[in-house]
Formats: structure tokens, C-alpha cells, sequence
DNA sequence: ATGGTCGAGTATCGA
């Protein structure tokens, strides 16, 4: 296989979005998924069904909050729920990871923050710090690693619409962008970033208001990739269709292309 | 107009 399409998608529950996420899967055919909020417990994850359509799977998650999922096609192995130790375990079903075709891929859902400066703020930037050691432990930033998900985040001001309307808030706090900067500093691109510099294009729209149609909305799921990956990116596109129509989640997923060869499985 | 909408589950809470 010459190109591995590796695609993240925080789908705001799996069961409502089940026939979306097969149909998605069928047209846009990624050989990695990274998936978040399935709110969905480990035993009702429909393995059989993903298994169908061509793709190994695991899950994390405990039923009704969070719970995180890799889709591969390239290999599914070494799978670990949670951080790995010595790290104290990851309570509430955030992270995932597994190796899928030489690479080392995590699903993570950061945790939201809801206001600065409260626990659950400084919670966020300590689960963070916890993903760096995470990545310190179990890879190198000079070996294939694809940290994929929704960091609740928006790297820069051009990712929100309006960062006036942001001012005080999470998502665009310093500490925040600090705290994602420190895996940039380990050795993770922002691969959407690093291909277009300068597009004003977002990933989470607030299903209320209008805010999709409004064009109201902050790009916050990113692929962050090692250099090894980063280097042989061929394409990254933020797929706004996903985010249209019937039943939507408020997420849209987010593709990258990497000229990487894997073997292919048997 | 100072809210709005979802999904968890079934009263509110979280995003």
C-alpha cells in the first residue's frame, strides 16, 4: 500500500450516528479512523459491523460519556485503553491507542475545561501533560506516531471565527495553546496547519443558532503527526459535508493523506 | 429577543 488515509471524527454518539459513520466510511475509505464521543459502553460496540466494512476495531469507553475508538484496515495491534503505566489511568475513557500498519496512532477527546481557571480547567492542562509523557514513554517523535482527535483547542486566533468573541474563554486560553505547543515541542505537526497556513476552516460548529450556516465555528480536531508522517503529508481536507444534513454530529471529520507504505494485511 | 440544540436518559447535566 503506497498512501495511508488517516481521518478523525468526534461523531457525538456513536449509536445516533452509526448509518452515517458506515455510509462515510464507505465513500471516503480512510485506513486509520480515530473516533470520540461514542458515548457508548465497550460491550455494545458494534465491532461486527465495522468488521463488515473492512475494519479491525477497539474501543474505550464506559457508556454514557466520552469513550474513544480506533478503525484500522492496516493492522490493529498493541492496543491500550487509557494511559500507559506508570501513568495513573485514564478515569473517563479519553484515549486509545494502538500500532496500525508501524505506526503509533491515539484517539484522545481532551477534556472540555468548561470555564478558566476552574478544576476542570486545570484538569485539561494536566490530562495534557499526562498525553506528553504518554507519547515519551510508549514512542519517538522520530518513528511514525499520528496523535488524532478532538483537543478541545483552537491553536491559533484564525481558528475560531471571531476571537474577540472568545476573549476569557476556553479553547483559546494560553496555557491551553501552551499546553498543545509542549507536543509540537516533543515533535507532533499540526498536519492541516502545516498544508494550509493561512485557510480560515473549522471542525466544531455549536449546534445552536445556526451556527454551522452562520459559518460560526473553531477548528479544534486536529491531526498532530511525527515528522516521519508529517514529512510525506499528500493531502488534508476538513470534510464539511459530514457536518450537513439529517442527524449531523456537531463535529466534522478531519482527512490526511500520507505516502507511507504498510503492509498490506492479509 | 440576552436564548437558541443536541445526546445522555427521563431530571437535569454536559458540550
Amino acid at each position: 500500500m503506497a498512501a495511508v488515509r488517516i481521518a478523525t471524527w468526534n461523531v457525538n454518539s456513536l449509536k445516533v450516528r452509526l448509518s452515517r459513520i458506515e455510509e462515510w466510511l464507505a465513500l471516503a475509505r480512510p485506513d486509520v479512523v480515530c473516533l470520540q464521543e461514542t458515548k457508548i459502553a465497550d460491550s455494545a460496540f458494534p465491532h461486527l459491523g465495522f468488521s463488515a466494512l473492512g475494519y479491525e476495531s477497539a474501543h474505550h469507553g464506559d457508556g454514557r460519556w466520552n469513550g474513544v475508538a480506533i478503525l484500522s484496515r492496516v493492522g490493529l495491534d498493541d492496543v491500550l485503553g487509557g494511559f500507559c503505566a506508570p501513568l495513573e489511568r485514564d478515569p473517563d475513557t479519553r484515549i486509545i491507542t494502538a500500532r496500525c500498519g508501524g505506526a503509533l496512532v491515539s484517539s484522545v477527546y481532551v477534556p472540555n475545561g468548561r470555564s478558566v481557571g476552574s478544576e476542570h480547567y486545570t484538569y485539561k492542562l494536566e490530562w495534557i501533560a499526562k498525553l506528553r509523557r504518554h507519547l515519551e514513554i510508549l514512542g519517538s517523535p522520530d518513528e511514525p506516531v499520528a496523535v488524532c482527535g478532538d483537543f478541545n483547542i483552537a491553536p491559533d486566533d484564525i481558528d475560531v471565527w471571531d476571537p474577540a468573541a472568545f476573549a476569557g474563554s476556553t479553547h483559546v486560553s494560553q496555557p491551553e495553546r501552551d499546553a498543545l505547543r509542549t507536543l509540537e515541542e516533543w515533535g507532533l505537526v499540526d498536519a492541516f496547519r502545516q498544508r494550509y497556513p493561512d485557510d480560515r476552516l473549522y471542525t466544531y460548529w455549536d449546534y445552536r443558532a445556526g451556527d454551522f450556516h452562520e459559518h460560526r465555528g473553531m477548528r479544534i480536531d486536529l491531526v498532530m503527526l511525527s515528522k516521519p508522517l508529517a514529512d510525506r503529508m499528500t493531502w488534508a481536507l476538513v470534510d464539511r459535508n459530514a457536518r450537513k444534513g439529517k442527524l449531523p454530529s456537531d463535529h466534522a471529520p478531519v482527512f490526511v493523506d500520507v505516502d507511507f507504505d504498510v503492509p498490506v494485511p492479509a
